[in-house]
DNA sequence: TTGAAAGCGCTAACAA
DNA sequence: TTGTTAGCGCTTTCAA
């Protein structure tokens, strides 16, 4: 492994310009930009980050913090989020949090806290409040995706709209008998999207004038199976069956979907069902949604947060301003929706 | 942020005592470390990593590469990877080389090159000749799950074997035309596991005595959808239908009975289905398959990252051994096969 | 525009 | 068992 010192020695000047030349910091004529590039790229240079961070005190690192991995949303928004970082020069290190209680005490009482990272994006968390303390105290930029983060920076879809959306949508449909596959309170928790989104459907009834009918409610999981329960349950109802169904989540809408033709019921003919999220497998299901771009929330995120380390470059630190950002949502439509007969 | 020698200070000892109570390298007394201990845990100490790794040449950290995010597969590995990481307190880098080639290229000349981690290991990756030679020029430990890197220790199924034991299945359920959905060749770049799972199917018919049709082979992707076009040739060629088949993956398996499905067939009574991978919906869909445990193989990954860093750190370095190490897989039977009638 | 030199916050000889 | 001290490989003043 090369150091500086082998790259100076080579181009002929000294580590304090070959440092100037390989990071674009500070003057450097082209001409010995250019022996200093060409030194670096013969001996195979790279910096070495540990020096550089400890030196600059910038680890070119950001740290990502999410609930679980095996879930379509999370790994989209890291997955945008990584794109813009690499694109940057910067790296993401994981923490999945899907692990006992323990593992998540260290994370925040240890791992993010040893300087590893400049900035810190969550993913659908809900922090206790000395988590949530301890990841400011540390003075890094954070922001908070698809979840609600008190005093912290936020980009989410607004959930209230966008299932007032999906209703809306069956409700112009002319459905009058509209269920609603929520989450279960458990899922609340982390998320407060359940809440959120169950709220959105509720002043989409009202406004239609419909009845909110607490049998026309059931909750979930987020899951296929655990969508293609609930729907069994709603639509095996002979006499009050439901003829649309709004679920919260893509995957809850699918399992309704497949509920559905095993009751030998016809979607959109017998039923409508809509979700949210455009999941991957929404098209091939043919399922109406509302899209809300995890990846486009990732790369709105990374850059968010490489703009305020941007900022706490140039001007004093100070803590920056929480704000709120609102992801786009659109609604798709697609063939599991259509008119009530 | 309070520092090593504040923590010294209050304790009442040099900084070299701080160090080593807290780390556990070389000689500390009871009494000594317990006074450390609680003096960094008044101040909330935590250990720079850039201080510590420039010091040490350890970063305590660990590369994951990963062709994509958004597969059960691959982050299933991550899963399981990092849970053993942050018990042992490693953190995990991600590079998704999902994006363009550009990317892919600084991720391996210069993100894996900086030293912000001490070992690496690649998921379902082929790499390319330089790519390799560089990964091995940092002598690090190199790791490769589910997918085949030369001269490096990998972690895999035998694919060959698990593909036999899929077939060998529907074979001693009496079935003699048994269809093959696997993976084009454009997957077989980055995999070697659609012509690895093909083997084993053509060596059980073999066996079997039974002819290797071209005609009962589909190439797809690995989707629900590509499973479920795939499986629409085979099972709507009205008079050459197959009574079984066997997908390379769970997903494609699963569109496999989705097909049959709408084609108005039985699964199993028509058509039995059996994949490989034990996806968490394989149980939702009664698929029979074959589990390769995903979890584990990132925990074992992780596990064999870390004896070699231990090895390197007692014993002389030199380039580890490469060695294979074999996953466990079983035959799980649900409702998706049955004998032939 | 460049170079000299003082750290960044730790770890690990080495000495005591 | 503990302390002293010399770096680890960079970045960034400061002076030229």
């Amino acid at each position: 492994m090369p150091g500086i010192d082998d790259v100076a020695r080579l181009a002929g000047v000294s580590t304090a310009t070959v440092s100037r030349a390989l990071s674009g910091n500070g003057p450097v004529s082209q001409k010995t930009k250019a022996r200093v590039v060409q030194a670096a790229s013969d001996l195979g240079y790279v910096v070495s980050s540990d020096a550089s961070s400890l030196a600059s005190g910038r680890t070119r690192n950001i740290g990502a913090v999410v609930p679980h991995l095996n879930r379509w949303f999370f790994t989209s928004v890291i997955e945008g989020a990584e794109r813009v970082l690499l694109r940057s020069g910067y790296d993401l290190t994981l923490y999945n949090l899907s692990g006992d209680g323990e593992e998540r005490r260290r994370v925040f009482e240890h791992n993010l806290l040893r300087n590893r990272v400049d900035a810190v994006f969550t993913v659908s968390l809900e922090l206790a409040e000395d988590e949530l303390s301890r990841l400011l105290a540390i003075g890094k930029p954070v922001v908070g995706v698809g979840g609600p983060l008190p005093g912290v920076s936020t980009l989410t879809i607004d959930d209230v709209a966008v299932a007032r959306l999906a209703t809306d949508h069956l409700v112009s449909l002319g459905h009058r008998r509209i269920a609603h596959i929520g989450g279960s309170h458990e899922f609340d928790l982390d998320f407060h999207i359940p809440t959120s989104r169950r709220l959105g459907y509720e002043e989409s009834l009202r406004e239609a004038g419909l009845p909110v009918d607490e049998r026309l409610h059931r909750a979930s999981d987020f899951t296929i199976p655990g969508g293609y329960d609930a729907a069994k349950q709603l639509l095996g109802t002979p006499h009050e069956r439901p003829t649309a169904i709004f679920a919260a989540s893509d995957e809850m809408a699918i399992g309704a979907i497949l509920a559905a033709r095993d009751l030998g019921l016809q979607v959109p003919g017998d039923v409508s069902i809509i979700g949210i999220d455009d999941h991957p497998l929404a098209e091939f299901f043919g399922l109406s949604t509302v899209a809300q771009h995890p990846v486009g929330q990732g790369e709105r995120a990374a850059e968010l947060l490489l703009a305020a380390l941007d900022r706490s470059r140039t001007s004093a630190p100070g803590r920056p301003q929480p704000s709120g950002h609102i992801a786009p949502a659109d609604l798709i439509v697609r063939s599991s929706t259509a008119a009530h007969p």
